[in-house]
DNA sequence: CACGTCAAGACGGACA
DNA sequence: TGTCCGTCTTGACGTG
């Protein structure tokens, strides 16, 4: 089932331009957009090219207002590409698998790990919407198909309001009504003996089909 | 690990 | 054209 809009990607296309790391200090046109703040900025340790240095991250954390966040991290395409395909093996890691996928897109372990969690509650999360999707659909049409059995539930009854004539099977008289019993399973108004029913109309619904033996 | 949540950053539209 | 604002995406964290 398709959902427009919904693209199995992480939902990435909505970069524009993408941090490109080789380039960056080419132009020195550099947007916001451009900055790829888990490069290292002097070949730094793993630990500083993520967010910056440790103690910047601290210094970060300590604002006006108290302990925040450190700067979020923006992957780069080529990062995200890498995640997305390894997410396309396997949506769990290995610890040996998390640790080589970090090393090879010089993310820390950690964020690997949340990225892969991230990823897979919003997996089911867009399945879950298509799901729920798919089920409103089927509530509409059910709930069409039940209306339109109701309708027909009341023109049938209507249609047994209408007193039936019984001819008896012995003289071709119509029966009184005080001769006439209703059948329990299939409730339809007979004759006490063996009974010959005219219905005032067949149910364009029913088409008459061969009694039952019972 | 799933889930709920927070928050930074991107982005588009409205407006002066 | 620049700014503001609302919304969306997504990295990160806390909890069970």
């Amino acid at each position: 089932m398709a959902v427009p809009g919904l693209s199995s990607s992480s939902g990435s296309e909505g970069f524009v331009c993408i941090i490109n790391n080789s380039n960056n200090s080419g132009n020195g046109n550099l947007s916001m957009r451009d900055l790829d703040m888990n490069q290292p900025a002097s070949g730094g340790e793993e630990e500083d090219f993520l967010m910056g240095s440790v103690e910047e991250d601290e210094e970060e954390m300590r604002g006006a207002g108290g302990p925040r966040r450190p700067k979020k991290l923006r992957l780069s395409k080529e990062q995200s590409r890498l995640l997305e395909e390894s997410f396309r093996l396997n949506h769990t890691l290995s610890p040996k698998q998390k640790e080589a996928l970090a090393i090879k897109l010089k993310l820390r372990p950690r964020q690997v790990e949340v990225w892969f969690q991230n990823r897979r509650a919003r997996t089911k999360l867009k399945h879950t919407e298509m799901e729920c999707e798919y089920l409103k659909r089927c509530f509409g049409s059910l709930t069409e198909e039940n209306r339109r059995l109701q309708r027909e539930v009341e023109e049938l009854r209507a249609m047994r309001m209408a007193p039936p004539t019984v001819l008896s099977p012995h003289t071709r008289q119509p029966l009184p009504a005080s001769a006439l019993t209703m059948c329990p399973r299939c409730e339809r108004i007979t004759a006490a003996t063996s009974p010959r029913v005219t219905r005032p109309a067949a149910s364009p619904f029913h088409p008459r089909r061969p009694s039952p033996a019972f």
